[in-house]
DNA sequence: TATGAATGAGGCTTCATTCAT
DNA sequence: CATGAATGAAGCCTCATTCAT
C-alpha cells in the first residue's frame, strides 16, 4: 500500500526528470503527476535531490544485470556482442524514459544537478565489457594492438548514438545488432 | 563598444548554459558574470530563450566549416578521416564550454529548453561526412554493404564519447585519431 | 508508564521552548527529542499551545513555594531578603531552562505565543514580597516614603538582570546575595 | 524615493519583530504591512535575517547617544542619573516598539533568531554608565566598596523592569526618575 | 544606451494537525 | 495507547521580465 505511493512518486519523477532534467522539473509537477500532495513526497524522500538520485540509481541498477547476462551467457564472442547490443538497445526502446534519464544524468556537469557517482557506475557497467575484450584479445579473437578502453568506446559509442536517434524517432536499421557488431569487428574497409 | 557588451553577455551565457543547462541558468547569474544589468541584457536579447539559441547556434556554426575543411581537404580517405577526427577533438579540447553546450543542447528533449533545429544542423553537419562515405563506397575504399547512416554513427559515436570522457578529465590515448580511425576502418578482429 | 511518556514530552518541550521560543519550536523537534511520534504527543496534549502553557505554568509553579519559603522563614528582614535572593538565583542556576522559559514567557506580547495569565502569577509571586515590604515599613526597617511597587522592582530588577547575565555565562560576584541586598538596603551613596 | 520604500519596510518589520519575535514574523506580514511585494523586500535586504539585524541595530544605535548625552551633561551625579533615568524611560515610552524589540533581542538565546553582538552593544551602552560610576567612586560620591558591574545592574535592572511594566500598561509612579534614583542612592533603609 | 526599482508567479520545504488502523 | 501516512496552508526565497527615467 504505502510502497505503492512511493513507487508512484518514483515513476512520475523518473518520467519528468527524464524529459525536463533536474533543474527544470518542479516538485509540484511531480506530485501532480503522481497524484499525491507535496508533504507526502517529502514523507518518502528527503528532498528533490534524493528523489532524483534514487531515480537515476535505480535506472542504472537495472542495466547492470542486463549487461552481465548478455555478456557472460553462451555463444562465441561475436554472438555475445550481438546479444549484448540487441538486448541493450531493446531494453532502451522499452524504457525510453530510462534512456533519456541516463543520457541526461551522464551529461557532464550541468544542471545544478546532484553529483552522480559515475565512476562506480562505469566500473560496474563497463567492467564486464572490458573483461570480455581482455578475454577476446587473449584468445586471439581480437587484435592485440588495441587499447581495451578504446575498444569499449568503439562499441558503446555507436550503440548509444543509435539509441539517441531512436529516442528522436529515427528508425533503427533491420538487424541493427548484427550490422553494428559486424562493422565493429571487421571495420568499414573491404577485407 | 556596444557589440562588446553584447559579446560579453554571450560569452557569459555560453559558459553558464554549458555548465548548468538552460533551465538551471538564471538570467541574474548571466548578467552578474557579464558585469551588466538585467535591462541591458534585455536590450540586446529578446529573452532568455533567444539568448540561449544564439549561444547554441553560434557554437554549432563554428563546427560546420571545421568539418567541411577537414573532410574536403587533400589526402586519401583514411587521411581525411584522421584529420577530421583529430581536428574535431582538438577543437573540442580548446573549447570545452562549446562541447558541453553542444552535448546538452543535443540531448533529447529535456530541460524546458527551446527547440533546437537539430535536423538542419544534422544536415549541415553530417552531410559532408555522408558524402565522403558515398564517395568511399563508390571508389571501393569502403565496403558496399554498409548503410551510410550506420557508417556515420560508427565514427561519430566513438569520437563524441571520447570527447565526453575528455571533458570529465579522462586522458585521450596517444595518436587517438590514428587509432580510432584504424579500428573504424579495419575492425577489432585480426585480419 | 504512560505518565513517563507524558513527562518525557514535557521535558523535551520545556527545553526547546526555552531555547527557541514558542513560534520557533516545531512539534516535530519536540517529538524527536522526546523519542515519540506526533500522534502520541497529540494524545497527551490538545495542541502545541496547551503543551506550551503546561510547560510555563509548571515552571512558575515551582517558583511560588520557593519565594514563600524564603521570605516567610526565620531571621530578620535583611536575612530573609538575602535568603530569598540567594535561593532564587540558586534555583535559577540549577534550572537554566526554566529561567530561559520564564524570561521568554514573561517577555511582553511577542511570539504569537499563547497568552500567559501573568497577572495571577504576579500576585502569587510578588505577593509575599510586597507583604514583606509592608511589614518592614510598619516595623520601621524600611523607609515609609517608598512606594511598595517601586520597592519590589528595586530588588527584583537587579536580581533578574543578574540571572540573565548568568545565563549568558557571566560570572556572579562572590556573595552576590549579600552584596545585592546591601546595595538595596543602603544605597550606593556612602552613609 | 527609493529610500522611502526601504524605510517603510524597516518600520513595518520593526513593529512586527517587536510584537511577534523573529521566528513568528513572516516576511509576508512585513511586506503586507509595508505595502510592497516580496521581491521588493529582497531587493533592499539580503534576507529576513539581515532585515532583523538592521532593525535591532538601528534601535540600539538610537540609544547610545541618548545614554551618552544624559550622563555626560551638566549637573552633579545625582542629577545626571536622574536625567539618564528619565530620558531613558521617556524615550522608551515614545518608542514602545523599540523597547519590545530590545527586550526580545536581548533575551538569551531563543527563537532561532540571528546572533546579536550583545557584547559590543553592552560596551557602548553600559560603558558611559560604568565610567560615571568610576568617577563617582573616585570623587567620594559613591561608596568605594561596590563592584562597578553590580552598581550598573542595580540601576539598569529596576529601570528596565519599570519599562517592561509600562509596556504592559502599568502606570509609572509620579517622579519616577527621582524616586528610583533616590532608592538607588540611599537604599530602602532609613538613614 | 543603460539602469534602479519593481512585480506576479512560482521555486523547494516545513508547518501543525489528523485519520485509519 | 500508539503509529504510519497523509494534508492544506504557509514558510522563505528567486524566477524571468518590465517600466519609468
Amino acid at each position: 500500500m504505502a510502497d505503492d505511493v512511493r513507487q508512484e512518486i518514483l515513476l512520475a519523477a523518473r518520467h519528468l526528470f527524464a524529459y525536463r532534467g533536474f533543474g527544470s522539473t518542479s516538485v509540484r509537477s511531480v506530485v501532480e503527476r503522481a497524484g499525491v500532495t507535496k508533504p507526502t513526497l517529502y514523507y518518502y524522500f528527503e528532498n528533490k535531490e534524493a528523489l532524483y538520485l534514487e531515480c537515476v540509481q535505480s535506472t542504472f541498477a537495472e542495466l547492470v544485470p542486463l549487461v552481465e547476462a548478455a555478456l557472460t551467457g553462451p555463444g562465441d564472442i561475436r554472438e555475445r556482442l550481438q546479444r549484448f547490443t540487441h538486448d541493450y538497445v531493446q531494453k532502451g526502446l522499452e524504457d525510453l524514459d530510462g534512456v533519456r534519464l541516463a543520457l541526461t544524468a551522464t551529461n557532464p556537469g550541468i544542471e545544478n544537478r546532484p553529483e552522480i557517482d559515475l565512476m562506480s557506475f562505469h566500473i560496474k557497467y563497463f567492467g564486464p565489457l572490458e573483461a570480455l575484450f581482455a578475454e577476446g584479445i587473449e584468445s586471439g579473437v581480437f587484435r592485440d594492438d588495441i587499447d581495451p578502453g578504446i575498444a569499449v568506446i568503439g562499441l558503446i559509442g555507436p550503440i548509444s548514438m543509435h539509441l539517441r536517434g531512436a529516442i528522436e524517432g529515427l528508425p533503427l536499421p533491420d538487424n541493427y545488432a548484427v550490422r553494428i557488431v559486424d562493422i565493429y569487428l571487421n571495420g568499414v574497409s573491404p577485407q
